[in-house]
Order: C-alpha cells, then structure tokens, then sequence
DNA sequence: AGCACGCCGACT
DNA sequence: GTCGGCGTGCTC
C-alpha cells in the first residue's frame, strides 16, 4: 500500500435509533481485508457496535478517524444488489438504513457485541476485595455493566471503582448468533497399506484399533462416532501418526437430488399458459397475472417456469402467503427440485435459516420458497419470481419497516431482467387494474385441471330456517348434505372466520359486554377444562365466565356470537359418531400440530375439518365433498373499504376446497345477507362482475388502487401524549409544502384506541404518488418519533398501509 | 439508545 | 448556596 494513502470503510451501524440513518466513516487498518457488504465491529462513543461496511475508499489523509475493530466475514453476507434494495427500502417506506439491513439480513447473521466485565490478572488485587462475593461473581460470570446493575446500585458504585483502581477491566466480547455445525472427524495421515498393515498387527491386543484403522483404510475419513471409539483408543493412533483429529463442518442433511418425480402432462390452457409466460420470461422483465380458478393446477404451471429459469443457469423465487400453511406445496417442490430447493420460514432454527441463506448466497440452490420475508434472498441471478395467491394481505409486514413483499419483489425483478408471475384465483383488485393500465398482462387459467365443473354454491337464507322454527347453527340442508357426505364415506370442512367458542359475553339483562381490563376490546369466550374463560385475543388477559354481569348484578351473563369451538361442540352433541378435527391458530401454535392436523385428515382419520381462514388456503383433500361456510356474516362487517373484496375471496377459496379430485363437490353458504354482492359473486364464480363493480367503488371513492394511504401511529400508556403526538404529526404536515398533494384525514384513535394499557392515536393520509409527499411526510415522521422516543412511546409510519384502524 | 451539557426549583 | 430535574445536542 502507498504510503499516505488510508482506506476508509462507509458502515452501516447496527441500531433502531434515528440518528444511526447514515454511514459513519471508519479507517481501516492496513492489515485488514474489507469489501463492501461484511459485517464488521467499530466503536461508536463508548459503545461497541457491529455494523455493514457500505462503501470503501482511500483518502490521503485519515485525519481523526477512529479504526475497524473487527472484520467478521472474508465473503459478504449482502450482495450488491441486497444493498440498493436497502437503500430503496428506505426511499420506498421511511425506514432508517440499519432498519432496512435488519431487515434483509436474518437474524442468525446479527452479531452479539458486548461489553463485560473480567478480573485484571495483571493486577494486585487486595485480598478482601478478591474474597468478596461480587468480585467472585464477576469473576465466574463476566457480567454486563446492565446485569451489574440488576444486583445493586451499591454494587453497580463498587464494580465502577474496581474499574478505576485496576482490579478489575471491561472486555468486549463479540459472538455469531449462531456457531456454525462443527464435527471431530478422524483423518488418515498415512497411506493405506501401512493403515491396513497396522491393523493386522493391533488385531490381537488392540482389537478396537484395529477397526478403526480398517475402516479409515477404506475411507479415507470419517465422522468421528466417540461411542464406537473412546478417545483411549484414538489416541495412541493419533500419537502414532497414523491419523488425525479435525474438526469439518457439518450441513443439514437435504433431500436428494430427486429429479425423475413424474411430470404429469398438462392441460391445453396450462400449456399454453406455460408457453406465453416462457415467451415473457425470454424478453426479460415483465408482469403477468396468472387468473386461475381453484383447482386449475397453477402450481404446474409454476414449476414448469421454474425449471425453464434453472435450465437457463438462473435462479426462482417462489414466495407463498404462509409456508407454515402448505407444507403440501413445499414437498411438491421438493420431489421435482429436490436438493436445489431453498425453504426459507419462520420454523426454522436460526442455524437452519443461516444454512439455507448461504446455500442461496454460494449458488447451490437455485429455487428458493419462503413467505414474506424470502423475498430479500441473496439471488445472485434472479430469473423468475411467483408470487402465489397475491392477494393475500400477509404479504404486508405489519410491524416496521412496514414492507410489501409483492412491491419489494418487483423492485428486485426490475433490477434484475425477471419475469414476475402473481398468481390467484381472486386477484387483487390492484393487479387487475394493473392489467387494465397495460402494466401487466393476463394469463388465464379458466377451467379445473381434473375437466371438473367448478363446485355449485348454495347460499342459505338463515333468516328463513328461523322462520321455519329451525334454530340450530346448521341450516336443515347444511345438516342434510353433512349425513350425506359422512354416511358416503366422503368428508366435509365447516368454515368460520372466529376462533374460540364464542364472539363475545354479554348480559341479556342490560347488553353489557364484558371488556379486557387492558385494552378497549370485548373478551372472547373460550373453553377450557375448567369450563369457560374469557380471553383477550391481544394482550392474552384471562378471566373466568361468571353468570353474574358486573354491570348491573343479574345472573345473566351468556356467550354471545359464533366460534369455532361452538361449531365443533354443536357437531359432537348432534352426530356423537362423527369425527371431528379443529384447525385454528388455538389448535397449531404447538410446533409440529398443523402438519399434523392436515396429515390425519388427509388420511381420513375425521369426517369433518373445521377451522378458521387458514383451512381456505391452498390446502388439497381429494376426498372433501362438502364446504359448508357456517356463518359468512361475521366477514362481511369489517370496517374496512377492503371487506368486500377480502369477503369475497376467502369465500371463493373455501368453496375451492370442495370437489377437487373426482368427485363432485358443493359449498353451502349460510348467511343473513343472502343478497350481499359479495356473496352473490361467489355463489356464481363471476370474478369478472365483482371485480368491476368493486373497482368501480373504489374509483368513485378514492380509495386504493386509485390513490395510496398511509398511516402515522403513535403509541404512549398515557393517552394525552399519545393524542398529542399524532395532532402534532398533523400540524407538521398541515404546513408543509406538500399539503396541496396530501388529504389529510383528521387525527383520532385507532381502531382499538388502547391494547396492553397503551394507547394509540393515529393519522390517516391518502395521496396519488408517494414520491410527491414522502419528503415532508418522513420528516414529519421522524420530528415526532424523536420525541416520542424520549417520551418513552413510540411511533411508527406504516406507507402503503393494506388496513386503516 | 445513551450520555454529557446546561439552565431553573427544594434541600443540608 | 447546591443537588438534581429533564430539554437539547452528539455520536465517524
């Protein structure tokens, strides 16, 4: 290196706080490799703090500049293309850049920086200080400057004087989140015959040395099992020279390589589907939409794509709603991927997610399928994106940075020359518009795979079984196709959008509803083995149910509004015989349960599957004959200008469950909105005539597609501050100088004003282009945020915002 | 986030 | 007179 000349490395410092939002500059000592996108350690103040190095430079003189501390990678963990999707993430939603990187960066690549605290061995310690109780636990713990503090104030005053006389001195420790897998292997050191010769020898007096010695001869190497050979025999052989000890480290076993699962020929509408997106993909960056009733084999026509950008040397990216949710999709890529498969979720352990990263990162795999956050994947060579059921809302983050995963995605393909392929049964009324506008072409898949009809939709008036004096929760057909479907040795899935055995509590006497103490919310009633409890479904409070109402004394407390625990009981105590399985979140939180619940259905261990949304989502049982939607009500009365649409298309994709093998299925939907349009347009598959209407409305409006929201939300346990934050974040914005671009809907609570004694104030705006309002909208943001985060609250800034409330 | 600096009320 | 309240500024 030229003398004079220093390189200074642009890093991107690990933290949430505002003034973090830069790069701070660093010198590199002249013995140290970095480049571009390694994480690093560097001190900032008094703290140490790891960081992603942006940008190196030379400059001729380094002036003041403090120094790297520690460089962690020799390969970096962010490609250059993961860099300026930070960058844009940040332009796109407001986000700081160490926002942006954490979020792109998984949790398992986060480096632990700590400062602790470790006896000075250099130094005379006096021997009452060496005997007391918090030096010999300093000693043996290596505290933290925080866990010190936890034991005393007094203590915390002692350790700072220790500090200052040099009995004792601070240490930073820097770990990985994760280690990588390492194993012992024994390694021959010398070359067969003499391997062999010395087994022969050892045969008799060493007769464990003697197999180890054979088996390395034929070997070469193996993974060290320490049962079959203690380290009393291993270690005269190592002595010996004959073999060594070496650590190598160890991957996750993967599928094979499992080419050869069947392709099965496809439709002449997949086909042709197949052969334009090929076309698409061939010209480089493009966006279909692929329309495909349920049932229509899009899936097929995904894997066909993906082989097609493999074939080519590129890589694909599938990103699904919830990859907990189809473990069925996953172990169809994998029988036609096999060992080229990347699963990325959040049941991975963060070893496993680091492992699966660096096979995406080092080009070993070359399809990768995950939710949401998989879309930030280090493809080097992205070819294809399929975004499958689009218009599912978790494609949203709903914490910060707020990201939109299908926005995020077309980012990347532009970047990078991909097609983007947003699959659906019920698109999204943006895609479709996005069609309308000539930004992205229709592809269409209109008939089932299996040349079936689509299953007929029933709607049940609830009003008229009333009348008719029928006042169970199953209408008389409802109860009739379910005999039905049982006696044919068929099965049936019950929806209902409500968890738990019932809506609500409430009094007959004088309508009191009971509320969480902590939030401004009614309690759900549950089952439990105790009898009945109220849960609070945000901050998880728990009481039991009593008859008598704290309102006005009566004992007459009952629950209220349907569950899906309600459903399963009605079910057991009208048909004893009848086999009963529940999917909701209460039923899969438990790790492993979900999978289960699908595989004993599938298996025909019930005849009846009954669940909340997360059975209407891509699932497939051959054997379903019946969808019976129980009460379609409860999603029609959301207070959202997206209800209709999300009504729709859960509907749509319950009554897509039913029928897809061969036989012939039918849905029922019981309602007391029987002429509801978005019932209406489920009952007759007319996508097309809901899409219309709907698109009108929004038009008429001003609400997305036609316009964009966002939502500025402060949060603080005192509500005056809370308010005060967001009519101040009003003000701001109110003077700004693109006010004439902005509406501004007045400052008030949020939908539940108060969740976990926190209150919540919010600020709605809507706009025509973002990149016309977000400078005075960021720093309006921010201005408040500062404060807020002194205040001890928070604040966030959700752009693009899919709810309101 | 932390921490230092700086300007106004209740205390030995 | 001071000790300490938290508003404001700064971090390569």
């Amino acid at each position: 290196m030229t003398a004079g000349i220093t390189r200074v490395a642009e890093v991107v410092v690990e933290g949430t706080a505002l003034f973090l939002d830069k790069r701070f500059d660093y010198a590199v000592p002249p013995d140290v490799d970095v480049a571009p996108g390694v994480r690093v350690v560097v001190p900032m103040r008094d703290s140490v703090r790891s960081g992603i190095v942006w940008a190196v430079r030379e400059v001729a003189e380094a002036g003041r500049l403090r120094a790297v501390m520690r460089v962690m990678d020799r390969v970096p963990v962010l490609t250059p293309h993961q860099m300026r999707m930070a960058e844009w993430l940040c332009d796109r939603y407001g986000a700081t850049l160490p926002e942006a990187v954490s979020a792109i960066l998984p949790g398992a690549f986060r480096v632990r920086v700590r400062k602790v605290l470790v006896p000075n061995d250099g130094a005379q310690v006096p021997d009452d200080v060496k005997t007391s109780a918090l030096f010999r636990w300093i000693a043996e713990s290596g505290p933290e400057w925080s866990e010190v503090r936890a034991r005393s104030k007094a203590d915390e005053r002692t350790a700072r004087a220790w500090v200052g006389a040099g009995f004792v001195r601070e240490e930073i420790r820097v770990d990985e989140a994760v280690g990588e897998k390492r194993r012992a292997y024994l390694v021959a050191r010398a070359p067969d015959e003499v391997l062999r010769r010395e087994a022969e020898s050892r045969r008799r007096r060493a007769r464990r040395q003697s197999d180890l010695l054979q088996q390395l001869a034929e070997a070469g190497e193996m993974m060290w099992d320490r049962r079959a050979f203690p380290p009393s025999s291993v270690a005269p052989l190592v002595e010996a020279e004959l073999l060594a000890i070496a650590e190598r480290r160890v991957t996750r076993a993967h599928p094979p390589r499992n080419e050869d699962a069947a392709w099965p020929e496809l439709t002449p509408y997949q086909a042709s589907a197949v052969r334009a997106l090929t076309e698409m993909a061939r010209q480089g960056h493009g966006v279909a939409l692929l329309h495909g009733v349920t049932g229509s084999g899009k899936t097929e026509v995904y894997m066909h794509l993906i082989r097609a950008a493999i074939e080519g040397g590129g890589q694909a990216l599938v990103l699904v709603p919830e990859i907990a949710l189809t473990p069925q999709l996953v172990q169809r890529f994998e029988r036609r991927f096999g060992g080229r498969v990347a699963v990325l979720h959040s049941g991975l352990s963060l070893g496993e997610r680091r492992e699966e990263w660096t096979r995406v990162l080092d080009g070993d795999a070359n399809v990768v399928i995950g939710a949401r956050s998989a879309v930030f994947a280090p493809m080097r060579d992205l070819r294809l994106v399929v975004i499958d059921e689009e218009h599912e809302p978790s494609y949203k983050q709903e914490d910060a940075p707020h990201y939109d995963a299908r926005e995020v995605a077309m980012w990347r393909a532009r970047e990078a020359g991909a097609l983007v392929v947003l699959g659906s049964a019920t698109p999204s009324v943006a895609s479709m518009l996005r069609v309308e506008q000539g930004d992205a072409r229709l592809v269409s898949l209109p008939v089932r795979a299996n040349q079936r009809p689509l299953p007929p939709v029933d709607v049940i008036d609830m009003r008229e079984e009333l009348r008719a004096g029928n006042r169970s929760i199953f209408s008389r057909r409802l109860a009739e196709e379910l005999e039905r479907t049982v006696s044919e040795g068929m099965q049936a899935i019950l929806f209902l959008n409500r968890r738990g055995y019932a809506h609500a509590a409430l009094c007959r006497a004088c309508g009191h509803s009971m509320e969480c103490p902590r939030c401004d919310i009614h309690l759900t009633v549950h089952r439990k083995a105790e009898g009945h409890a109220l849960v609070c479904h945000y901050c998880g409070h728990e009481e039991p149910l009593v008859r008598r109402c704290p309102a006005c004394g009566e004992e007459a407390l009952v629950p209220y509004g349907l569950g899906t625990e309600q459903v399963e009981q009605h079910l057991l105590r009208t048909w004893p015989a009848m086999r009963v399985l529940r999917m909701d979140w209460d039923t899969t939180r438990r790790k492993g349960a979900l999978e289960s619940i699908i595989e004993r259905f599938q298996r025909g261990e019930a005849d009846v599957l009954v669940g909340t949304q997360m059975i209407a989502k891509g699932l497939d049982f051959p054997r379903v004959r019946l969808v019976g939607v129980v009460a379609a009500d409860a999603m029609l009365t959301l207070p959202d200008y997206r209800a209709n649409e999300r009504a729709f298309q859960l509907l749509t994709q319950v009554a897509g469950r039913a029928g897809r093998a061969d036989t012939d299925g039918i849905t029922l939907i019981q309602t007391y909105q029987p002429g509801h349009r978005a019932i209406q347009a489920a009952r007759s598959h007319d996508y097309r005539a809901f899409y219309e209407r709907e698109r009108e409305s929004r038009e008429f409006f001003r609400y997305p597609p036609f316009c964009e929201l966002a939502v500025f939300l402060a949060s603080h346990a005192e509500e005056r501050l809370a308010r005060g934050a967001a009519a101040r974040f009003e003000r701001e914005l109110a003077r700004s100088a693109s006010a004439a671009s902005l509406t501004v809907l007045p400052a008030g609570p949020s939908g539940i004003r108060r969740i976990d004694n926190v209150y919540r104030y919010q600020v709605v705006m809507k706009y025509a282009s973002w990149q016309d309002v977000k400078e005075d909208v960021v720093r309006a943001y921010r201005l408040v945020k500062e404060k807020m985060n002194r205040l001890g609250g928070s604040a966030v800034l959700d752009v693009n915002a899919q709810r309101i409330g």
